[in-house]
DNA sequence: GACCAGGCACATC
DNA sequence: GATGTGCATGGT
């Protein structure tokens, strides 16, 4: 698709939503746990882990990398994959202390693309969950690809069908200008009309983007 | 009760 | 390299 219609469709999202005032979070720290926390996972039962954490003053990395294991797991139960969670909390966390002496500061202060491969290296850590802690705690410059991107964009034919992470979040960055501001604002709202309509069972009526004509191999949308 | 959610790692072929 | 499976809670 072309480099307008890619605006066209942030303009009809930004109308249609206004401003999504991403990531919900106080503070890069607590951004950076909820990215690890909300994968795979409803936004709502993050909440309640986030807030289990708060309430006993342990949404701290100091406090994290001090919990016990079975402690940690029990506080962010709600979230779902809890045990799993756990460990990769702890590992993202030993990472930060062993290469940034603890300091997430020092961390988004270097290089996005030696920072994103580090947190690749991560065991627990993917490609949205580092591009979402780039963005999203740190501030740089890197495209979030989620499953609702991929799915709008491939059921509209905007993308190919078999493209993968990579190739979508470099159509995304070569396609858009390099602002912070627009790449964040443009993840959040593809979410956001993906909660709203793009689901498994699509609901394309009063979707913002239903009357964009598709380029290509779009799929019969209105069954949900 | 079935289905789904702002993924990722690992086993198996 | 592609495909399948485990991880788990809570809302619809």
């Amino acid at each position: 698709m072309s480099s307008d219609t890619l605006y066209d469709v942030f303009e009809r999202l930004s109308r249609a939503y206004g401003p999504q005032h991403w990531w919900p979070g106080e503070n890069p720290f607590e951004i950076m746990v909820g990215a690890v926390l909300t994968q795979n996972t409803a936004w709502t039962n993050v909440e309640k882990a986030i807030d289990n954490l708060r309430e006993v003053d342990a949404l701290a990395f100091e406090a994290i990398v001090a919990m016990k294991d079975e402690q940690l797991a029990e506080l962010i139960r709600p979230a779902g994959y809890y045990r799993v969670k756990t460990g990769r909390l702890k590992n993202l966390l030993q990472f930060i202390t062993e290469r940034y002496d603890g300091s997430l500061e020092i961390m988004f202060d270097g290089d996005v693309a030696s920072l994103r491969e580090g947190l690749l290296s991560v065991n627990g850590i993917g490609p949205e969950t580092a591009d979402s802690i780039i963005l999203y705690a740190g501030n740089k410059l890197t495209f979030v690809v989620d499953t609702y991107t991929a799915r709008i964009f491939k059921r509209h034919g905007w993308i190919e069908a078999e493209a993968d992470y990579h190739a979508i979040k470099d159509f995304f960055e070569y396609s858009l200008e390099d602002d912070v501001s627009l790449w964040n604002e443009y993840h959040a709202l593809l979410v956001q009309v993906g909660k709203n309509h793009c689901r498994a069972k699509p609901k394309c009526n009063e979707c913002p983007l239903q009357d964009i004509l598709p380029e290509s191999g779009m799929m019969d949308l209105d069954q949900g």
